[in-house]
DNA sequence: GCCTAGAAGCAACAAAATTGCATTAAAGTG
DNA sequence: CACTTTAATGCAATTTTGTTGCTTCTAGGC
């Protein structure tokens, strides 16, 4: 956007308000770019102008509420805190909204950008787990190893399979992860006695 | 669909086809239901009554061509197999039309279906690979850790992520599940040299 | 305080989606 | 095998959405 002040940002404020309150009335099915001109008192050609189209619109949004709100947790020692911040992740992103919502980041988004940002959001929040159990002095894995074990699977099932998820299964994921990086660290843990075993079938 | 035979078939098959000669002629994004109507020889409420819209024909679509038209390769053993069909399965899905497949089949999909039925697919290609191993007498992890493990990141990294990915991400995945089946099954293996440390980072 | 150019408004137009009604043809029934 | 039933399609009129050329407005640069 070459023109980010003024006006113009006052237009996209506007818009993503319509595009939020009207989601909430009368859903996302029945949504359409004039309805959502009409709201936002302004006309529908500034729309298909400016975002090409509903879905592209619909993922602007999406992107935005899917922003994390704040940085994750300190509870005190790395496994504490990718415990909470995994459980939070996976109640916000397999929560109905939370389902639609990055549905409609990946639908709208020729490019890839949005969905690049959202993969983005959640490395930022690891690496701010990380470096700060980093500088606590303890042994930590590397971001991708999270982002293959607890946060893919995560995003997997929400958009593959229909089966609940629940904050058991986050634990778990985090669980192994944290385990695969302490074999890498070398010593191998004797607290948690066979994790891999239960990595359960969904409930569907 | 209440009468799967006769006319109701041939309808959806022209359809179908009409679909697929148009993608590759005019392209995925110019592609309209009234042009797909006319390849057809149908008349546009048809589509729109059986189909919805064009989302929902695309995903149709989508999931039929991501059915694996045969069963993964029989390699004699399950390291080979797993490897064999973990980098088939990311080669056809990370590949341009293998993207585009996989976006359309999430794309038109309200109740998740056909995204069921993708992961289905995934998951019956292992199944097979894992029984044939079981008879052979080879230890075998379960599918769920599979998919977890394997499919999970390869998805998670088409759909968010820009970068390119290669046969020796994939290898690497099922190094790391088995390896993580070997502990399970109470034997530390010597062969495969920290596995953990080379989760790689994507090429973008 | 002027220019300039990107962004929005407006309106006419083109294309698409929706819907009621008539027609066709699978599948069920005796 | 005729007959009935009814889902599915065809057709056409209508509504709604999407597109585009042109004008007007205004934020940002001088």
């Amino acid at each position: 956007m070459a023109r980010p002040g003024g006006r113009s940002a006052r237009v996209q404020e506007s818009v993503h308000a319509a595009v939020r309150e009207l989601v909430g009335e009368v859903g996302r099915d029945a949504l359409t770019v004039p309805m959502v001109a009409t709201r936002a008192g302004v006309t529908p050609s500034t729309i298909y102008r400016r975002w090409g189209d509903l879905q592209q619109l619909l993922s602007d949004v999406a992107v935005e509420r899917l922003r994390p709100e704040t940085g994750p947790a300190d509870l005190g020692s790395l496994r504490a805190d990718l415990d909470a911040w995994a459980e939070q992740f996976l109640d916000e992103m397999a929560s109905p909204p939370g389902r639609a919502y990055i549905r409609d980041a990946l639908l709208g988004d020729p490019d890839g950008t949005n969905a690049g940002q959202c993969s983005a959001y959640a490395a930022e929040q690891i690496d701010a787990v990380l470096a700060r159990a980093a500088q606590r002095g303890e042994p930590v894995p590397e971001t991708e190893l999270l982002i293959d074990r607890v946060v893919a699977p995560i995003m997997y099932r929400i958009l593959f399979r229909p089966g609940r998820l629940d904050a058991a299964y986050a634990r778990e994921l985090v669980t192994n992860a944290v385990y695969a990086q302490q074999i890498e660290a070398g010593a191998r843990p004797t607290q948690a006695a066979d994790p891999w075993r239960s990595e359960r079938k969904p409930d569907n």
